[in-house]
DNA sequence: GCCATTTAATTCAACCACTGAACAAATAGC
DNA sequence: GCTATTTGTTCAGTGGTTGAATTAAATGGC
């Protein structure tokens, strides 16, 4: 069929199928049930550690597991050195040269394509640097394509076989892959499946599965942070960057919101008769502890600093004890102790991840977070909040767009190898 | 085995096998699937239609519709008339005489007990008046205790059988059914089981589900609400008692937290150098909308009034248009609308449903409350927020704390037909 | 060096539950 | 009464798991 961009931009199937159970479901499940565990592993199981795991019989594991070796998701690797007698184990691993996953990111001062295989190395990475906000979305889009086929390539070359492609914007983002509003970009109703049409097709639609899926930056950084940093789980990742977005991973998948517009933390109302916002509000969080406004509190404002150096200004003054530095991040660091207590005592998490421009702020950040969390949070006395700052880099976003290509494939293992 | 109160505090697991997919797994989900939808459908389904909206064959789901009768869940109903020819269709609905489940409820100023059938019917329904506040733990159960036996008592003179039991209490449980904090009710580390089983035992523990889940009041409200109003969604259900609290429905499941301490919207900062609150944080939503903090602003809080004519007593003057009570309910209906808005930028919920003392007070409460949403949430403008009325009465966390019984079998018919 | 022991993985008959088609049942319309 | 139509059941066939037996490949004792 001719390939296109088609776009789609809300949660993927889940790995239960929530239909039919139909005969092909039980293998389907258990399918994604080993290739999980396999994924999961610190290291590599046998078939028969397999077995025991997941309750299956050593027959059907074996059976399963020839089905994800004949389908490239999974190699056996060497025998893991063992003491004590007995015939050694084969070793099982996410296949490195199988499927990937092709990670976008389109952010208010640079481009971002990756490419992550389905164990979860990035096999390649370009940043584009650029103020975009007066470039045109159509512009944009087009050097994104070329950032992409120049993805693809190197992709290919490396014997890597294309899964889909995930795109994250610092905005909100439809069902069909449009993006209504993405305010630091100044995009309002940009339809990114079209405009991309237009283009060279980079990736070709699997069966059902579209072949390029548009999320809001936040949530994917989120995503990026749940397989990167500790495993699955429930946090709350704030981004950091001009504006503020939040993902929210409850039980290690993101929660997206009945239109996947959830995680809008930025204007969450921290002081109700605070100065007015751009959203017709009042006092909210991203008037106290967005970039801009750190910046003016820390008399960085005027200075005529280039966009992407501004952060890396913000930490050297800190190190050196600049005190208006300092206070700037106080008072923001507050700010964002109170939005997140009141996200805590609504979700009852137990970590909080400060990442974008707020990772590396941490030092600074996290005492005043903590204080407005111990001192409002209900349940505080009993289960302390971890507050952390995210581990993966500034592009967060487009390692976690990739990442979650190959997810979905791990979760849902069965469409991936109806594709031949 | 001897029966015993045994307890727990969390989440039912899911109809779908988190773990092996075993050969049975399958007849599991279908059951599952097959009741599910004669619960949901308006009117009762013949096998075929059965088959026709599930994809399984029709062979297939009268097998399992034959397990379903056997086990006492779903019974024959009378035909139902159709036009056109052809063999009349049997109607299959929820079996009125299996398996019930039985609610409880603590609160500050009643105790209550209800049977709800697997229909959804309340076939028992009791509610003792008096204010616990001053009652010791161990007294208030032993109450609960003998208003649970007689509901028994009645449930089996109606043919029932009772499957569960479930205890919903203004407070914060743990996973063993344990009280840690029910601020109101002046408790703090209740040992609910422990007490319980002192006392004859009223339900038999069914293999591996407990006999007795002790709950959050909002939590169980919010369940009762899911499954007697609008059907299955996304909504924030808060409960205005005494305290504030919420229960927090996502795609048609309560989301629990990680300790299963979600939803104290009660303690979100409202303004956060307001007044200290007894939580010790500061400006909580609870000292502008909590009842004590309502009746006073409505110059009624010296007023020797007996604690649950209050509430009536505000509608009264509200509908006399009191100038003192509809100021009162103005600024509380603002705080839930602040405390909302974070709420609604954070979870994109489409409906908040105002439930316990807040439900007669809507009519004043809504238009504050919908003013700071459209004020405060980003994505108001495409898409509006709901505000009603919860449709449950007082008691409404008795009747969702059945239903929580019943629903689990219904969500997972294999363990009940296991049973016997 | 040989053999018993031990653990890993495969093979194979049995079985469970779904599938699809054929068949029996029950009604409306002519 | 006969046909068309729709419902529900029966039955052989099949996919996929089960459990036991078998083969494979190593260690360790004698």
């Amino acid at each position: 069929m001719a390939a296109m961009w088609q776009c789609q931009g809300v949660n993927p199937t889940a790995a239960a199928p929530a239909g039919a159970a139909r005969q092909g479901s039980l293998r389907e499940l258990n399918l994604a049930l080993v290739l999980g565990r396999i994924a999961t592993a610190q290291r590599p199981p046998s078939r028969a550690a397999l077995a025991a795991e997941t309750g299956l019989t050593r027959a059907t594991v074996s059976a399963v597991v020839e089905d994800l070796v004949a389908g490239r998701l999974v190699t056996e690797a060497e025998p893991t050195p063992r003491a004590g007698a007995g015939r050694p184990a084969r070793g099982l691993v996410l296949a490195g040269d199988g499927p990937a996953g092709l990670g976008l990111e389109i952010n208010v001062d640079y481009l971002a394509a990756c490419v992550v295989d389905l164990a979860g190395a990035v096999r390649h990475h370009t940043v584009h640097r650029a103020d975009l906000r007066p470039v045109s979305p159509g512009d944009t889009l087009g050097r994104l394509a070329r950032l992409a086929a120049h993805a693809r390539a190197d992709a290919e070359a490396q014997g890597l076989t294309l899964a889909g492609a995930a795109l994250g914007v610092p905005g909100l983002v439809d069902d069909t892959g449009r993006v209504r509003l993405a305010p630091n970009l100044g995009w309002r109703d940009v339809p990114v499946p079209e405009l991309l049409a237009g283009h060279p097709p980079l990736t070709e639609t699997v069966d059902g599965v579209p072949a390029l899926v548009v999320d809001n930056e936040a949530n994917l950084a989120a995503l990026g942070e749940l397989h990167a940093g500790a495993g699955p789980g429930s946090f709350l990742h704030i981004s950091g960057e001009v504006g503020i977005g939040a993902g929210i991973v409850l039980d290690g998948a993101l929660f997206r919101g009945t239109r996947g517009w959830s995680g809008e933390i930025g204007h969450i109302p921290v002081r109700p008769d605070g100065p007015p916002c751009r959203c017709g509000g009042r006092g909210c969080l991203e008037r106290y502890a967005g970039q801009e406004a750190i910046l003016s509190a820390a008399g960085l404002a005027g200075a005529d600093l280039p966009a992407d150096t501004a952060p890396t200004r913000l930490v050297e003054l800190a190190e050196a004890g600049e005190p208006a530095v300092l206070h700037a991040l106080h008072e923001a660091g507050t700010a964002i102790g109170v939005a997140v207590a009141s996200v805590v005592n609504l979700l009852d998490l137990d970590t909080v991840v400060l990442g974008g421009g707020y990772a590396p702020l941490t030092p600074w950040l996290r005492p005043p977070v903590l204080t407005e969390i111990d001192r409002r949070v209900l349940t505080a006395a009993w289960s302390p909040v971890t507050v952390r700052p995210a581990s993966l880099g500034a592009t967060a976003a487009a390692v976690g767009a990739a990442g979650s290509v190959v997810r979905r494939i791990i979760a849902r293992p069965a469409g991936w190898l109806a594709r031949l």
